[in-house]
RNA sequence: GGGCCUAUGGCGCAGCAUGGAUAGCGUGUUGGACUUCUAAUCCAAAAGUCAAGGGAUCGAAGCCCUUUGGGCCCA
């Protein structure tokens, strides 16, 4: 057990206490105390001042007393009231040492009991494969991919999923920038493909619209043409976004971040699935057919109270936008017959999870399950209202509640200095990033920049590092950094990108918490030893190890804070406090050469169990530790 | 016109779900610490009417109402 053993045995005997006073139905709190109060404290004297018309002093006084007596106490070494009313604990850190740094070697520590092998989808990433991913994109993958870690964690059987949009407008864009308006297939000078689609193909071609709006007649062309499979333009969009796709996930690779199944929205077209959800919803009176007024003829999804009604299919029998991702939301929670078959992906992921994808060959024989019993849907907060809609329609549809979940964040927009780099004025406002008109910062451009930066400090401090360590310490890095600042702030807060402030190295960043890993590791490296548990944990007193140890044992609660709240930041300000617990544990107390082998070991003990909590923390965040950097 | 999000030292954020103690952290500024297990580190100082107003409460940064600034979505 961890940190919450002494938690648990606290609440045990304080709802012991108070069925003896008679009193029941009182939800208190048993939490880690805030530093200079005791390591334990709990609000329950609060609580209880009304019923027993006494002040939380003297409340927190009685249970004190009461509490000194309870037999069952192993981990506390005695109860502290404090004159603000808090009843606080201290701990008897002798045994919470052992227990806590014991539990940390196991390689089960971090392990929450939530999910107990239930199914569960994270859908993520989800571009249109007709430009490369920027720095928007990547908040999106990063919160998708740092979420599926946790939920893993904490027990579920996640299948993160991948959709594929390769049949709206934006793919239309580019084919029309390739058959007519005469790009060629190769991107010039080694360019990276879905760099050259974007970049080039795709921006030149929207302006070249608004040049000339007779051209609006030669997209909507293309775009009828791509909804047949068998046509020419199909073919050959198809063959155009797999080719952008394939830069994409190489980008996503690079960062970490792995698929279970590709979903193409091609395909969910042309397997028939919306008109059978249609009938479905129809059955089930989801969906109403309006006979008079603005959507007369249409058949709508009804607001509930003051919400309008949606309108889903067009009196001319087309489907709106949000018909389009009924069905699979639907196939996700896997309330249809599942219409396709499933084939490997050509090419293979960095950490060998086998990625599929979906495929309405006959010859694909092979049957999959990627559905969930609870669905994650990572899209940022702009999709709020369609996401609503979705939510209780499926809700509705499973008659499960929290079934489907939109996980919304707020967007990536550029700073004002970046946005002048790439060629617009602003007037000192942040601006939000378009794909369309070429206001973006790629992710491989970031990584690219900031691996340089890394490299070089690197190099700077350790100049006979052979290149080929030097390029894994600054790609973790490099990565570290990234992952970390996509992740670190609230959802709902907009993150302002600036090209130069973004990418600092000290405080609260990556490099900081890799760094004190590195220095974990030296200090092991150093010593010559493997670290046991077999060691004299009364040895660690120091208030920097005891505190370290402290949040060394928080470990599973954080990753349970997480996962219940589908909070990412949760896991990336644990990582952090972590590391500065551990460098004040670093600067106050030397682990070798102290001429007292007992405390040398028990110190080794620590930081080693330190070096595993903090590596299993950080893989959550999908970001490596380096034993140097 | 309707809806969602947001406001906390100069700047960027945590704390708010579940009200209680001394509102934390980074950065920036000023000063200090490398012959030591790596200074991508650490220590110290200055810097806050928690947007404004009101309400319920013994008690509000947090809950409720109103207003204002910023962002977004729908019409």
């Amino acid at each position: 057990m961890t940190f919450k053993s002494i938690l648990d045995e606290i609440e045990n005997n304080l709802t012991k206490i108070l069925s003896d006073l008679s009193v029941s139905d009182v939800e208190f709190s048993v939490e880690p105390a805030k530093p200079g109060f005791g390591d334990v404290s709990s609000n329950v004297s609060f609580l209880l001042a009304k019923s027993l018309k006494k002040s939380p002093k003297e409340i927190a006084e009685m249970l004190s007393e009461k509490y000194s007596s309870c037999t069952s106490t192993t981990l506390v070494l005695k109860s502290e009231p404090h004159p603000s009313g808090y009843l606080n604990f201290i701990a008897n850190w002798d045994k919470l040492s052992q227990l806590i740094i014991s539990e940390s070697y196991l390689d089960t520590c971090g392990d929450v009991e939530l999910g107990n092998g239930s199914s569960m989808v994270v859908e993520h990433t989800s571009v249109n494969p007709n430009k490369a991913l920027h720095i928007g994109h990547i908040r999106n993958i990063i919160i998708g991919d740092t979420i599926s870690r946790i939920l893993e964690k904490s027990g579920y059987k996640v299948n993160v999923l991948n959709y594929i949009d390769d049949s709206g407008l934006q793919v239309a864009d580019i084919i029309v920038g390739f058959k007519h308006f005469g790009y060629a297939e190769e991107p010039p000078d080694g360019k990276k493909f879905d760099h050259y689609c974007g970049d080039d193909v795709y921006v030149k071609t929207t302006e070249k619209y608004e040049a000339d709006s007779s051209l609006e007649e030669i997209r909507k062309k293309v775009l009828k043409e791509l909804e047949d499979g068998n046509s020419e333009t199909a073919k050959f969009g198809d063959k155009i976004t797999r080719r952008v796709l394939a830069g994409q996930l190489e980008t996503c690779w690079n960062f970490g971040v792995t698929y279970d199944c590709l979903n193409f929205e091609s395909q969910i077209i042309r397997s028939g699935l919306w008109s059978k959800i249609f009938e479905k919803l129809k059955e089930m009176n989801l969906v109403e057919f309006e006979n008079e007024g603005k959507n007369g003829g249409c058949w709508v999804i009804r607001g509930d109270g003051k919400e309008e009604d949606k309108v889903i299919v067009r009196s001319n029998g087309t489907a709106t936008y949000i018909a389009k991702d009924i069905p699979y939301a639907a196939w996700k929670l896997g309330l249809l017959e599942d219409p396709f078959n499933y084939e490997q992906y050509e090419n293979e992921q960095p950490n060998s999870r086998v990625l599929w994808q979906t495929s309405l060959k006959d010859t694909d024989k092979i049957s999959k399950d990627f559905t969930g019993e609870k669905v994650v849907t990572v899209i940022d907060s702009r999709q709020a209202n369609l996401q609503k809609i979705i939510t209780t329609l499926m809700d509705k549809f499973k008659s499960a509640p929290d079934a489907y979940n939109h996980l919304g964040y707020e967007s990536v927009t550029l700073s004002s200095d970046t946005a002048k780099t790439l060629g617009l004025e602003t007037d000192g406002k942040q601006t939000q990033m378009s794909g369309r008109k070429g206001l973006y910062v790629s992710a491989d451009s970031v990584y690219d920049i900031l691996k340089e930066k890394t490299k070089e400090e690197t190099k700077k401090r350790h100049p006979e590092m052979d290149d080929s360590e030097i390029e894994i310490i600054a790609h973790s890095v490099s990565v570290g950094t990234i992952r970390y600042e996509m992740i670190k702030q609230d959802l709902d807060k907009i993150i302002t990108f600036d090209l130069t402030k973004s990418l600092s190295l000290e405080g609260d960043t990556s490099p900081y918490i890799q760094y004190t890993h590195a220095r974990a590791s030296r200090i092991l490296e150093k010593s010559g030893r493997t670290p046991t548990i077999d060691v004299d944990f009364t040895l660690l007193k120091e208030k920097s190890e005891l505190d370290l140890i402290k949040n060394i044992g928080l470990f599973n609660l954080q990753v349970r804070d997480a996962a219940n709240n589908l909070s990412p930041k949760v896991i990336a300000r644990y990582c952090y406090d972590l590391a500065v617990s551990f460098n004040s544990f670093y600067e106050k107390s030397k682990v070798l050469d102290l001429g007292d082998v007992e405390l040398e070991n028990s110190r080794l003990c620590l930081v080693n169990s330190f070096k595993i909590v903090l590596e299993k923390a950080l893989d959550l965040l999908g970001i490596q530790s380096p034993d140097r950097m």
